[in-house]
DNA sequence: ATCGTCAATCGACGATATTCGATGAACGGG
DNA sequence: CCCGTTCATCGAATATCGTCGATTGACGAT
């Protein structure tokens, strides 16, 4: 019969994790809500400005969080301006996801 | 006006990123797909015995687990048995939650 | 009472993560 | 062409995390 035994295979649960992961420090969630916050897409000095965090720490986080798509970055001459990629919020795993055993979320490639 | 110049205040962002954790790590994603894949509660041996990873460690996540409340157990005689909290798989909050400037759930307390 | 089993805790170790200050690279303005 | 601004990257310090083996404590059976 189809008993349910295995664990959930380790490269599922690593691709679950790492998106958990991308929201598992205050920092990140501060800078997700203030980019929601605001609707328009803002500069790196800006966050740094209201975040109270240095500048690296920022820039570090932000490259995090443009790894997994969650937010989308747009150069415009000297500065970067991020926003928040709303496609990504949508798919983003819940925990009746990983429950349920539904498939990982691939996160859109599109940008 | 009301404009949301601030970011999310530290402490509840430290909250969300606490609901988080519990799922940022495989092993962890791993125990709870298998309690749920089991609909009845497991012993730790049991779970150690499948997961491949040694039983302090088990312990050791459950115990995280249990602490949000994902997990919740029931000792009997010399076991401890775990089931998944189905209220708190459901009141696990999402990437939508953080966007939208939600309140942060809070576990249930009952056991 | 003694022994064996089961699970929680402890102590330690290596691996990752977070943060900072400093440096560097790209760009625009004078 | 030089300078200031803006951000990414580097290197290092510190903190947190995941894992293990060993120990401890609780319980049941003999």
């Amino acid at each position: 019969m189809d008993e349910q035994k295995e664990p959930l295979p380790r490269a599922e649960a690593e691709e679950y994790a790492s998106w958990f992961k991308a929201l598992a420090d205050a920092t990140r969630i501060q800078i997700v809500s203030l980019l929601a916050r605001r609707r328009e897409p803002m500069s790196v000095g800006e966050i740094v400005a209201v975040s109270g965090v240095g500048q690296s720490t920022v820039s570090h986080h932000l490259k995090i969080l443009s790894e997994v798509r969650f937010v989308l970055v747009e150069r415009q001459g000297t500065s970067s301006l991020y926003r928040i990629n709303e496609s990504c919020v949508s798919c983003f795993p819940t925990a009746a996801d990983v429950v349920m055993g539904n498939p990982v979320p691939t996160a859109p490639v599109r940008d």
